[in-house]
DNA sequence: GTGGTCTAGACCACT
DNA sequence: GTGGTCTAGACCACG
């Protein structure tokens, strides 16, 4: 109980790409309830504020919806789960292209680094 | 004259990379003097106080060195221009893989799209 | 079976204005009797306690009637519900106009894109 | 100093609105600077956490834009806010016509009532 | 018991 | 001095 947080990124971001993932991932099935927000407050070793933050920004990503009274649920929407993916696939090779570039390394002696720490896993 | 920041991340750590990106690609050769502090500053559109903090903050990881009433000079420490090259690769790659797995992709899967993108360019 | 909601008007409140537009409408007529809270509830597919609230509400505001062991009526009184209906329509269009006017719209120019729409229907 | 609120709606969202509003009359203009958030907390009287969250969900909407360190300022993009402008008098329309029929009232009756109501101010 | 709003106040990052 | 994050705790609206 209690998650381990990156210093430098805030927390709320850090569950938001917890939950994300885990969506993407199918660990949270379409249509799946989520824990309260009190519960998911506690379990995670963080106040109950920053944990209704994270699923108001999870609502207005549209990737759970919110039912009064009744806790919130991972959007039904299948579609719009395989395009958060591609989005999250797309955003993330973005970024790091970006860096890539900008520190004037080349894609191929990146990707050959990357392969070479993927396969030791 | 101005640079375009992105918005999310701090303009002086962007500043940072950039100067590193360019010692690194060698456009910022081993020894070569920096634009003067209010010079830089005016180029990059940014606060003096900002720049001033770049210029220090690059005198700490050892890739420039100050000499008084001359200005900065990017070290002459070739080796430690090539250890910075890899330890930068190294980071880059080492905090693309934890998104990479925290959302659940495979390694494969990305490097796939990623040589797509670096290919278009 | 259900009934569509809003997502962000409370749902007793949706049923309250349902039920009061179908009596100013006529759809339910004076001293016509509605149907049971548990009926009701499973019809609008909502919950029985949330039906129940919505009945108090109306008793409240004078426009149904409860009598012990025999359910909701609603009232005979023909002129309390013309009464109603002014009511409604002058709380509609003030609540309107006041939204208007802070967004410094003008009501010509809201009346205009209001026939427009009202039109093509 | 101290804005009145209506009760019924959330205080955040009422000062959305209000600038909302300010910017579309053109109060606000394009590429002005608002006030810095807790200045604006002050004069509003409210805290300046909900100032913080006002400020933030205009930077989601795109109306505004946050400088780091520098403050918030009115989008420069006046195609953005004359699409705003157009959007809430949409939104503002079909929410009313929503309940316009929800009451069974006819469009005819109401922009009468609309008309004699807006001639007197 | 669920989510939503608001306040109060501390502390940090950035310019 | 600016915005951003986080905590703590109260109170309300809803089902």
């Amino acid at each position: 109980m209690g998650i381990d947080f990156l210093p430098d990124k805030p927390i709320y971001q850090q569950l938001i790409d917890r939950i994300t993932g885990a969506i993407i991932r199918g660990t949270l099935q379409p249509g799946e309830k989520l824990p309260s927000v009190r519960e998911y407050a506690v379990e995670a070793g963080v106040n109950a504020n920053t944990m209704q933050r994270v699923y108001k920004e999870l609502e207005q990503m549209e990737i759970t919806e919110t039912r009064r009274g009744q806790g919130s649920f991972v959007t039904g929407d299948e579609a719009r789960i395989a395009m958060l993916r591609d989005e999250m696939k797309e955003q993330l090779v973005t970024s790091f292209l970006q860096n890539v570039e900008a520190f004037g390394f080349t894609t191929a002696e990146i990707v050959e680094h990357l392969q070479k720490r993927g396969d030791k896993r």
